[in-house]
DNA sequence: CATGAATGAGAATTCATTCAT
DNA sequence: TATGAATGAATTCTCATTCAT
């Protein structure tokens, strides 16, 4: 073909760029797919659906429905991993590192919103199901949690149970997250500020609401 | 029998037994496998399974498998909310209506541990299905939530952002509540200890571990 | 019991007019259930609603639900053959007998009307479902076959196809007690003047229409 | 392929024909299957069956039981409909109508019959279901008595009661048909004859019997 | 590689019939 | 006998995965 031609030098053919986007589009649908129903009521087809793909070439990308899931996971992970790792390099002391990896966090969040809109749709289903996440969140989760357990066990924090601190602060962030992406409008520093403030001084320590 | 003295006006007759009895049988079953499954996963013959009874019988006692879940939503919320409600009416301020909220909601999971052996088994599953939970622990969630809200909104307690506070209690408190599960021997009393001091006072007032 | 007393005579005790009663319900609750759902749809418990009666004594009194729809079929015939053999006896030739069959069969159609109220129903279901007949009916249609076919084997007819004939007899009797049915006022007489007509002298012998 | 010069434009690849025939060979499977046992007591897998085809498949081609039912009968409706119009068209009163309809019915029938072996093995049934109908047959009756009844009401015939003679005609065309189909050999011809003369003469007109 | 029809195991649910009380 | 809960085979329909084109 004449497009051959073109793009010789890297090895990154039409072909190559093609499967490289189908690729990422399975990826996102499945994303989206996976958030709004859950992996167990998502089929494959609704993956491929929101692709201009066939439900074959669904297979020739990844081997089964569980694969993509993984991917999922490993995509998010690899994304966020970084930013993460930045905040750890940035703070001294363990109270500007939670403050720093709760923001990161919920600017994370916010940032892949429109792929993550599930909250809403999911939580008035008729139909009962728990909590319904994305893979790619729950390893996001997975991440900040093996950090900050990291952080307290290098010394940097109070010699506090662990394990029950960064669960409690994965906890907090979580859900502090899933409220902040409900309000309108959105505001991530509100948010942290009140995450970071109740790790660091609880109740007492809270920002006073203006409104209400 | 010495019984017939004292239940003569209801008509408890062996076959209503039986009935009653299957009734929890199935309740008991489906909260296990819903929390190992999760509601999409399992199926009825999973829930029958862990009875003597025939896939009929299922249907002689709900008329499906959402009908269940509901049931189970129904009953532990039934179950835990006097108990919460005493906590209310027993404490003063707000930071005693946490402490004894807190403490009441671990003990009630202790309590109910057995019923929801799900944790180890979700833990490592190997079809990725996130935070798997009972309906009925939900209800309790929703439940303990709403006490909370309530509690801030009649100004027991500093006018920070109801919501957020809410939520982070509830996620807190649930989170520790899992990790508690886990660890041998199960200290109800270091759990509630450490959610409370982290919610009322934050990193500076956690207990400070003796071991490491 | 006291009652006792006042039946002795007759071979016929309470238990045994209990007996007769619940087979006569059953028999009537199944004929209209029949005649609404159709054999296939219609499901014993279904038939047993209509009574004061439980699944078990159902199947104390037939052993199936076929043998219901036997039972139901044998009725039918049962009572419509005196009415049939009269017609017979009190004609003497075809003419008046099928005249008087006719009538007959539209005034039996009639009296049982209230058994039969399905054809509405059954008409403008959803679910499609093939012209849904009480067995009662069939049976009737089998008794006036017969002696249709009969008298015109014994010569009282003109040697025509006496299958033919039969079979259009039976068809057009039918078809026209339906409709006569659906009609306001119902009029047997006018049904069975055209039934009639068509049969014996055809198209050009059938009655004017006075209205429309 | 010679084929090739002629069907160009429409893209018949082997795929097409494939998707073709199997949609085909479900509606014939479905044609028998409904005719034998009914639609409520035939089974997907009872269809299924008689194809070389899977579950799924069925479900590839219709959406449901009832689909397949629906089909059947436009498919009927859809063929006879030709017929039954140049009959109209070649015919100037109403005598000339109704053996043409009629004649046309009948022939339609024979054609058809392999389709609808149903008579026979219904007959000898065990399960009571009376009067199994295809719904294809169900919707040329409906055409044929949308026919009769208009042709009545323009006029074209006396002014007779038009619903009790369309339903009239229709029954007797039917149960001749059927009768037609069990003799050997079948003779089209003088089964026309005699539904023909029986509704425009009646009795007296009928054709003697040559045979008993 | 892409396509999308075919496959068939498995899910929820119903219902005739049995049987302990 | 009456009762109605228990049984489990059978039904409709779904969906991950394969494979011919």
């Amino acid at each position: 073909m004449a497009a051959d031609l073109l793009d010789l030098n890297p090895p990154v053919g039409k072909r190559e760029q093609t499967k490289v986007a189908n690729r990422a589009a399975i990826l996102e649908a499945a994303r989206q797919v996976f958030g709004e129903l859950g992996y167990d009521v998502a089929t494959v087809r609704d993956i491929i659906r929101r692709t201009d793909l066939s439900v074959g070439a669904f297979y020739n990308y990844y081997r089964s429905k569980e694969e993509v899931y993984e991917a999922l996971a490993d995509d998010g992970a690899r994304r966020f991993r970084p930013i993460l790792r930045k905040q750890y390099q940035e703070a001294g002391d363990f109270e500007s590192y939670i403050r720093g990896a709760i923001r990161a966090y919920l600017q994370f969040l916010l940032a892949e919103e429109e792929s993550w809109q599930q909250s809403a749709q999911a939580a008035n289903r008729n139909h009962p199901t728990l909590r319904v996440e994305t893979p790619e969140m729950m390893a996001v989760f997975a991440e900040v949690k093996a950090a900050i357990a990291g952080v307290i066990e290098r010394g940097l924090a109070p010699r506090v149970d662990a394990d029950y601190l960064a669960a409690s602060c994965i906890a907090v962030a979580r859900e502090i997250g899933e409220r902040m992406l409900e309000r309108r409008p959105i505001n991530v520093e509100e948010a942290a500020e009140f995450a970071v403030a109740l790790i660091l001084g609880g109740l007492t320590a809270l920002p006073r609401s203006t409104v209400s």
